[in-house]
DNA sequence: TAACATATGTTAGAGATGCTAACTTTATGA
DNA sequence: TCATAAAGTTAGCATCTCTAACATATGTTA
């Protein structure tokens, strides 16, 4: 942005066609222009965001978008989809190590989704935040109930059931709506503010051990 | 909107200077904006409001407005301060009839904050679901604790502390994450979606309990 | 290999928006 | 009464989203 740099090599990880520098063709715009909303969403926040900056962050024109994208809103949508994937496998990797059963698989859940809303606040506002109609999109109900599966699993698993009973659906509800708050609570205003000093651990696992009995 | 009147009388609740009805000046276009603002950030959701359509609702020119604010965003502000005066009084109200240091105050304070999310789910949007940088206004944060600190002093009457002690506020932390984050979920989702046929007064209540002791 | 089809860029521009400048009309109060 | 301030208006600039028409690269097939 800073510099006027044309077509940088901006391939994030997927392999370009070409392996030439200023190439008519980008190689892979549109990983390219996700990597760019991505960055400006954290950078500017969500409600700044314009498609002509992540054109310029990209190097390319500002109709160029509208190849990959249907508009601005197709565009945060891939976004956060990928935010999403990123979310999921943090919280898997989270559970590793620990052993099954275990309440601090809960906690761990937890920590992760707090995590991400602090590491990733525009792109968690953007999932979870804004009004019904943003940004209403089956695959990100799909993701979000995926991610919530992981944690009914668990705690079923807490609590002896035999599978995802009423109990463990009701308890999940609770347990999610917690961490949920919790999560839009310390991205806005942090742990240590206003004199609250909490361990982050600590209230989990507090929570944990009072919703699971 | 859907009519082309002009200086239409829209002066909810606030005396206009004249009692004519199309007279140059408005009377008091202030609280004519902001009450199109709320209107708008309902019906179309808070990231589709746009200055124009509200002036185009209140029957004034787009340049009208910046006489009484600095932007759009104190607009916005404006309309959520409002939304925020009426989301306390209705939580003291609330309150009324119900016997001092009930859990069942605890209780109503929830279901009037989840009320609140599910009747205006754009002004909670825009108070509570944007990114830090959206709308950051001292205002806005001083209301929100204000509404704090009466679920703190119930809580503290309900645990017999003498007044807002650490663990008060502990508790408190903890339970505002929890109907904050069911506000959010349910404002989504509803409450009788995906399987879950949660009586909303029920989890209220549980929650209360199990972080009450 | 030539030539066509398709994918992926570009420039130009329409229409909407946020906001300012300069002007006009009404209200206020010395 | 009349100057001044308050509160409207029109005109217009810069920017934004998105489309149309055109240009260039890629790759498939005769």
């Amino acid at each position: 942005m800073s510099n006027g740099q044309k077509n940088q090599d901006y391939d994030a990880g997927s392999q370009p066609r070409t392996t030439g520098k200023k190439t008519y063709h980008h190689g892979d715009l549109r990983a390219a222009l996700i990597e760019a909303t991505r960055q400006l969403v954290e950078e500017k926040g969500p409600d700044s965001f314009s498609v002509s900056d992540a054109c310029r962050l990209a190097g390319v024109s500002t109709a160029a978008p509208y190849k990959h994208f249907k508009n601005k809103t197709e565009m945060l949508v891939a976004a956060v989809l990928e935010g999403m994937l990123r979310h999921r496998s943090r919280m898997l990797a989270a559970l590793e190590g620990i052993p099954e059963g275990s309440p601090e698989r809960v906690t761990a859940i937890g920590m992760e989704y707090v995590s991400f809303a602090l590491r990733e606040p525009g792109i968690f506002s953007l999932k979870f935040g804004g009004f019904t109609d943003r940004i209403a999109d089956p695959r990100l109900e799909e993701g979000g109930q995926q991610s919530f599966n992981i944690l009914l699993t668990e705690i079923a698993k807490c609590l002896d059931e035999p599978g995802i009973t009423e109990e463990v659906r009701r308890r999940g509800f609770l347990l999610w709506s917690f961490v949920h708050g919790l999560s839009f609570i310390l991205r806005e205003q942090g742990l240590a503010e206003k004199g609250q000093e909490f361990d982050l651990h600590d209230l989990l696992e507090d929570v944990a051990r009072r919703m699971l009995n």
